[in-house]
DNA sequence: GTATATAGTTCGTCCGCTGAACTTACTAAA
DNA sequence: TTTAGTAAGTTCAGCGGACGAACTATATAC
């Protein structure tokens, strides 16, 4: 049975100083009149947290601000310096990284490709490498938020049918070799989490990742959902057909994904070109390409259909290169959604293209490091506050 | 945005209280020093805490317990008399009640069949009259839960495919026939969370209804998931096939429900028999009626090998009629899933029939009003017990 | 009986939030 | 320029709730 860790006035504050920091990432350099009005504690509450924050470096005050009569407030503001995340992307084909701060502030994103078969222990030496090259004093990092594209079942990677890796322990390992603390997470589940987490959004969020294969990410209540195994929304995997065996079987990746639509593509025109050269097509009014593309917005609306009377989202959000063609993907896929919808409701679940691009994976990896800050009240992970005032540190953009 | 209502020192006693409630619910008659190791606080803390129990009528002691040397210790007990909850499935075709308490005793249970158009505020009205009548004192009771086959959206019902009501908002109806706090839940979802209530089960839990049609429940860390309209887990209509709008679709019922296995058997049979009689059959090992419920079980098998790539729970359990025939199902199901398995860790999940067999929505429906007030820390709900509430009181002293 | 062990109570202490009173610093009107 | 008005931020006594040590109560083992 589980040890019950009571609470105790220590997780009052730690909650407060919490919200103090949610506070003032969304709402920007605020007074503490104005942050005790939002968070709804009094002003006296927030002026000794605050103090305390300031003292430990995690906040800093700006000029005075004015506004009507009375007594300006002074701006507080989260300290970027000292709030630092790594995100990282193991991609199949490449890596993708972004040094971001708990002030929404990017302080360089940067990839490069890599061969498909590279072993994992490699990819993470190269990354490793990467880091210290590039990064001026990692120490001063929270910590580094790893996505996979397999399934994380606590901090272990169970599998990743892309790359073909099985049975890793990626987050101890880079631990090793960095001496940061990592976080190892799903790619889709992660840049699900990175979107909830820097763009205001309805709960439930689904994620949905189309690239060659198709993946899912669900945020319930600023939670991810992971399941037993972490093998929660690997719906690319989810069955059709009346197959005896799952090698036999025709999966839903077989009918919506770019692998799928590409093959079609080829069939059709009998052009033998990738997804990029497509679009290109596309843009040039070719036919078969937009022919290729109404199919895929169409599975990709019945897909978003069922996902209706799976999860119920109430927002549904495309990422992964797919996301790229979302101009010929919108109405279409609104038309399958509105024929296809179980509640009226349904047919008009927003749908949108992910903020991030390319990023999305590596920032929800990023955010993931810093979301675990926040629920520590932004309690200092590493180097307890002996020396607070560090000097500066400015990477390039 | 949300109003932020920050913890204060009473949510910590709040907490503590249900974390006494639920030590005491679970192990049974403990003593306070058993109780305060079992929930992590002091001797003292339980102590004044049980001790404010027991005067609100909440707890009761019992003689004391003796075990080796030392001061035996008093049994501390829940109250029954004074958490009683009603749980009412509002099925399609009939009407299932319990009457239950927080110590874990039922004081009743029993149903009625009714006719399956009778409008849902005729329902209701039989409801009441029947609680008016059965239940002696029902203004003791904590709360109703009522259950109904169909989408709840915040205690409206949006839509009921069986009976075919919409929008109808049956927990105000209720509410103003009883006079008594009404808590409204899908079928399947309060099917769920009365399974991870009563019985000891890993999270995510995912609970299959197989009757006539095919609903689902998941429970996660205790919580109910619902998604944005209360959708979540109809997957009775995930729609296989191309079909361009949902009338002309095939979807999940049509092949994995009771109806279709029926018609199944009704086809190669040439009987003309329904759910229980083809139980009876294969109880005298009626090849047809084997052989059906055998095709039932792999498509059961299908379903839950694709809801591991969705949901990915811990356990499913099985309920609904189909339960029934769970010595018939259980080899070839797990046959199914190991073959279908996505991660070898699916294979093995288990999958066990609901412990409550026709009972389990009711129970559900019960657990949902005892949570509410476990949630609360055993506060009560409506007639506050004299000097406790609002006056300053004197503990201990 | 005596020793030992455990149950339960009492009371002083600590910690974090509150609220009222206060100081500070600005705007606007006289 | 003065003065009233207003809002920001600080200070401090007080309160509620958990804690822990010391205490009392009541059993078993010998």
């Amino acid at each position: 049975m589980a040890r019950f860790t009571p609470l105790d006035q220590q997780s009052i504050k730690r909650q407060n100083r919490r919200r103090i920091l949610e506070a003032l990432r969304r709402s920007g350099p605020v007074s503490r009149a104005a942050l005790a009005r939002a968070v709804g504690l009094t002003k006296s509450t927030v002026s000794s947290l605050v103090q305390e924050m300031l003292e430990e470096g995690l906040l800093s005050e700006g000029g005075p601000h004015s506004a009507g009569p009375g007594r300006p407030g002074t701006r507080l503001e989260i300290c970027g310096e000292n709030t630092l995340a790594l995100g990282v992307e193991l991609g199949v084909e490449g890596t993708q990284i972004v040094l971001l701060d708990l002030s929404n502030r990017t302080h360089g994103a940067w990839g490069w490709a890599v061969s498909p078969e590279t072993p994992l222990s490699e990819r993470l030496c190269e990354l490793a490498a990467e880091v210290q090259h590039h990064i001026p004093d990692p120490a001063r990092l929270l910590g580094v938020g790893l996505t996979l594209p397999g399934v994380v079942n606590e901090q272990a990677l169970l599998y990743a049918p892309g790359p073909g890796w099985r049975n890793e322990r990626p987050a101890e390992m880079l631990e090793a070799l960095l001496g940061l603390p990592v976080v190892v997470e799903n790619d889709a589940n992660a840049a699900a989490f990175g979107e909830t987490f820097w763009e205001e959004h309805p709960s439930p969020l689904l994620y949905i990742v189309l690239t060659t294969g198709l993946g899912t990410g669900l945020v319930v209540d600023g939670q991810v959902y992971r399941g037993r195994f972490g093998a929660a929304g690997e719906l690319g995997h989810w069955l059709s057909g009346q197959a005896r065996s799952r090698k036999e079987a025709q999966d839903a990746e077989d009918t919506l994904s770019l692998r799928a639509m590409i093959k079609g593509y080829q069939a059709t025109s009998g052009r033998n070109e990738d997804f990029w050269r497509l679009l290109e097509q596309a843009r040039a009014e070719d036919p078969y390409a937009i022919a290729a593309l109404d199919r895929l917005a169409w599975e990709l609306g019945r897909f978003v259909a069922n996902l209706c009377v799976a999860f119920d989202p109430a927002v549904v959000v495309l990422g992964g290169p797919g996301a790229e063609a979302w101009p010929w993907l919108e109405s279409p896929l609104r038309r399958a959604l509105r024929d296809l919808a179980f509640l009226p409701e349904h047919a008009e679940l927003p749908v949108k293209p992910s903020a991030f691009g390319h990023l999305a994976s590596a920032m929800g990896a990023a955010a993931l490091v810093l979301q675990r800050f926040l629920a520590d009240g932004g309690a200092r992970l590493r180097s307890p506050p002996t020396s607070h005032r560090v000097p500066s540190l400015t990477v390039g953009a």
